[in-house]
RNA sequence: GGUGCGUUAGUUCAGUUGGUUAGAAUACAUGCCUGUCACGCAUGGGGUCACGGGUUCGAGUCCCGUACGCACCGCCA
C-alpha cells in the first residue's frame, strides 16, 4: 500500500497513530541535526520531522531529497511543538520512521508555489508542473464542482445528457472551421463543431424533448483572454418552450450554481434589458451593470446651442456622469482622454465638464455655451455638485457609443466600481434578427440562422428585415455574456425563407442545412435552447483574468500547445494516405 | 490583417545620456545551525543581453527587419 493517509487529513485527533503517506516534496528545511520536510499532496500539505538523535541514517539520506521528489514516509503523527496557523494540518507533523524515494525529480524550472516565480510561457511549457500549484489546481477542482453541479441542476429537471459527434459536416455560416481530412472519402472533410446546434435540434425532432450537453466546441479564429480555439459549452436544447420557460429554467440554474458554488443567495429575476437599451444606455450588448453611470444622449441640449463645430457637426453626443470625480486632476483627464484616443478606441478627443462646489459648471467647451446651456447639460446629465461629466461624439452613432462604452468601463475601473467579488446578471433580450455586412454585402444573422422572428415581426421579414426582432437572448454578468440562446424555427417554409434573406440560393440552401430542413417535414416540436460558456462561469467565479487558467491544457495566443508543440507537420506518408499536397505560401 | 507593450542568469526583473569586468532577488550547490514552517548565516557556480542587419571610436541601451510572448482591434452565426 503506497498510502494509508493523504497529506491534507490528518489532525491532532489523530497523534498517536502510525501512518504511510506519499507525495511531492514541497520544500525541505535543513536545520543541523534535524530536517523538515513538507510533503504535498491534492489534498495538502503535512510537515514531516527527521532527528537525528533518532535516526542518523534516515537523517542523512532525507537531506539528499530535492524538490519535487516524489517520496513514500513511514511515522507516527505527533503533535507540534510551535504549530502552524496557516495549514490545516499545522497542529501535527510526523516522526519519520522510513524514507522511500519514489522518483526523483530534476529541479523544476518554476516554484511550485502559489505565488510562482514562473511567467506564462514557461509555466505553459510545464503545465503538468503548473497544475501541482494549489491555486491552479483549485481552478480545476471548481471546474469538475461546476460540471457535477450542471449535471445535478438538469438531470433534476428531466435532461438527458446526449453525445453528439465530433466529426460533422462543414457550415460555411459563422466562424471559420477546423477541418479533418477523410482518408476513406479522399478529398473530403470532416469539420469539428462549432457547436452541436443543429444537431440538438434533431434531437428535439427525435422526441428526446430535454437534451444537454457538456461539449467542446472549436472556433478557427483568433484568440483573446476569454477565448480559445476549443471551449466548453453547457449546451441544452428543450421541445415545446417559449422564451419565457428557457428564461426561467436556466435563470434558475445560474442561480443553482451561485448558491452551490459561491454561496450566494440571489432574490428576485434577473433584469431583463432589450437590446436596444443596452445600446443606448451603454453602447454594448454585454453591459456591465455592476455600477451605473448610464450614458445620457445630449443631442437635444449641446446641438446647435452654441459655437462648437464638432458637436454641431456630429451625428451622436453622449455622456457619461462620474460621480464625485470633478476632483480629477488636469493630468487625468488628460490621461482620459489619450485613453479613447488609443487607435483601437478611436475617439476623436473628449469634453469634460466639472459641476463646482457652487453648482456652476466648468467645462472645456465654456467659450463656446452660454451658462444656461451648461445649465441645461448639469441637469440632463443628472449631476450634482462635485461630479465630473465626461462627452463623446461622433458621426457614427454605434462607434461612438462603443467608444463611449469603452470610457464608461474605464471611469467604473478607476473609481473601484467594478469588484470581483460582485455579481450583477440580466438578460438581454429582443435581439436584431440581422446586422449588415460590408464585408460580403447581405445580411447575416446576428445570432445563427436558426433563430425564430418574434412572431410580430415575422411580416416585416418581407419589407424591412432588418427591423426585425430575434427570440434570442443573453445572459450577462459583469461585462461578460456567460450564455445565449434562442427559440428556433421549427418550420421548414420559415427556415428556407430565413436562408433565402441570408443570400442561400434553395440549392445551397439544401445542400448545406437539407438534413435539417428534411426533418423539420417529419413533425419538429416547437424548441428552443441555450448555451452556457464553462469556461467562462468558471473563470468568473475563480474571479480568473484568463480562461486559460481553468482549462487543464490550453493553447496560447497563436493557438499552440506549446507544451505539445502542436500543432505540428505531418509525414509525407500521412500526407499521401490522405490524397493532400501542401501549397505553402512562399514568403 | 492591424495596433501597443515586451524578450537581459534556471526563474522573476533592474540596468541612468550610448562608455570600465552586466546587477538584484529567488532558485541551485557546498558548509554551519536541533523546532523550522518564505527558517537563518556564510561561500560558490551560473549570461550567445531573442535572432539578423545598421548607425557609432564604442550598442544590453539608438534605428530597421525577423521570430516569439502578452493585451487589444478586426474576426468570433
Amino acid at each position: 500500500m503506497y498510502r494509508t493517509k493523504t497529506c491534507g487529513e490528518l489532525r491532532i485527533s489523530d497523534c498517536g497513530s502510525t501512518v504511510t503517506l506519499a507525495g511531492w516534496v514541497q520544500r525541505s528545511r535543513k536545520m543541523g541535526g534535524m530536517t523538515f520536510v513538507d510533503l504535498r499532496d491534492r489534498y495538502g500539505i503535512t510537515q514531516i520531522v527527521f532527528n537525528e538523535e533518532y535516526d542518523a541514517e534516515l537523517c542523512a539520506r532525507a537531506n539528499h531529497v530535492g524538490r519535487e521528489y516524489v517520496i513514500q514516509i513511514v511515522g507516527k503523527v505527533s503533535e507540534r511543538e510551535s504549530k502552524n496557523k496557516n495549514l490545516p494540518t499545522g497542529e501535527i507533523e510526523i516522526i519519520a520512521e522510513q524514507l522511500t524515494v519514489l522518483n526523483e525529480s530534476l529541479t523544476p524550472p518554476f516554484t511550485i508555489e502559489e505565488n510562482s516565480d514562473g511567467g506564462d510561457d514557461i509555466r505553459m511549457k510545464y503545465r503538468y508542473l503548473d497544475l501541482r500549484r494549489s491555486n491552479v489546481r483549485e481552478n480545476i477542482e471548481l471546474r469538475h464542482r461546476m460540471t457535477m453541479e450542471v449535471r445535478r441542476y438538469l438531470d433534476s429537471k428531466g435532461f438527458l445528457e446526449i453525445e453528439t459527434p465530433m466529426l460533422i459536416g462543414s457550415t460555411p455560416e459563422g466562424a471559420r472551421d477546423f477541418v479533418v481530412p477523410s482518408r476513406m472519402n479522399p478529398g473530403q472533410f470532416y469539420a469539428l463543431p462549432q457547436s452541436p446546434q443543429t444537431l440538438k435540434q434533431l434531437l428535439m425532432v427525435a422526441g428526446m424533448d430535454r437534451y444537454f450537453q457538456i461539449v467542446k466546441c472549436f472556433r478557427d479564429e483568433d484568440l483573446r483572454a476569454d477565448r480559445q480555439p476549443e471551449f466548453t459549452q453547457i449546451d441544452c436544447e428543450m421541445s415545446f418552450v417559449q422564451q419565457e420557460d428557457v428564461i426561467q429554467l436556466f435563470e434558475g440554474m445560474a442561480k443553482h450554481l451561485f448558491r452551490e458554488l459561491r454561496g450566494v443567495e440571489i432574490e428576485g429575476d434577473f433584469p431583463r434589458i432589450a437590446w436596444a437599451d443596452a445600446m443606448r444606455l451603454y453602447g454594448s450588448d454585454k453591459p456591465d451593470t455592476r455600477f451605473g453611470m448610464e450614458f445620457v444622449e445630449l443631442m437635444d441640449v449641446l446641438k446647435g446651442t452654441g459655437e462648437f463645430s464638432v458637436f454641431n457637426d456630429a451625428a451622436y453626443i453622449g455622456g457619461i456622469c462620474a460621480k464625485g470625480q470633478a476632483v480629477y486632476t488636469r493630468k487625468q483627464i488628460d490621461q482620459l482622454t489619450d485613453f479613447v484616443k488609443r487607435p483601437q478606441i478611436g475617439a476623436k478627443g473628449m469634453v469634460y465638464a466639472r459641476v463646482q462646489e457652487d453648482g456652476s459648471v466648468k467645462s472645456s467647451v465654456d467659450k463656446f455655451y452660454t451658462p444656461e446651456v451648461l445649465e441645461n447639460l448639469k441637469n440632463a446629465m443628472g449631476a450634482e455638485a462635485g461630479d465630473l461629466i465626461l462627452i463623446l461624439s461622433g458621426d457614427d452613432i454605434m462607434k461612438t457609443r462603443k467608444q463611449l462604452c469603452e470610457l464608461r468601463l474605464e471611469m467604473g475601473s478607476r473609481m473601484g466600481l467594478r469588484d470581483k467579488n460582485k455579481f450583477s446578471l440580466l438578460w438581454v433580450v429582443d435581439f436584431p434578427m440581422f446586422e449588415w455586412s460590408e464585408e460580403e454585402g447581405r445580411l447575416m444573422a446576428m445570432h445563427h440562422p436558426f433563430t425564430h422572428p418574434k412572431t410580430e415581426d415575422i411580416p416585416l421579414l418581407d419589407t424591412d428585415p432588418e427591423a426585425v426582432r430575434a427570440d434570442a437572448y443573453d445572459m450577462v454578468c459583469n461585462g461578460v455574456e456567460v450564455g445565449g440562446g434562442s427559440i428556433r424555427i421549427y418550420d421548414q417554409a420559415l427556415q428556407a425563407r430565413m436562408f433565402e434573406i441570408l443570400g442561400f440560393t434553395p440549392e445551397k440552401a439544401q445542400e448545406q442545412f437539407g438534413f435539417l430542413m428534411n426533418a423539420f417535414k417529419y413533425g419538429a416540436p416547437p424548441h428552443g435552447g441555450l448555451a452556457y460558456g464553462l469556461d467562462r462561469w468558471v473563470s468568473l467565479f475563480a474571479g480568473l483574468d484568463s480562461i486559460r487558467d481553468c482549462i487543464a491544457f490550453p493553447k496560447n495566443n497563436s493557438g499552440r500547445d506549446v507544451m505539445l508543440d502542436a500543432p505540428g507537420s505531418i509525414d509525407q506518408k500521412q500526407l499521401d494516405e490522405l490524397c493532400l499536397s501542401l501549397n505553402l505560401p512562399t514568403e
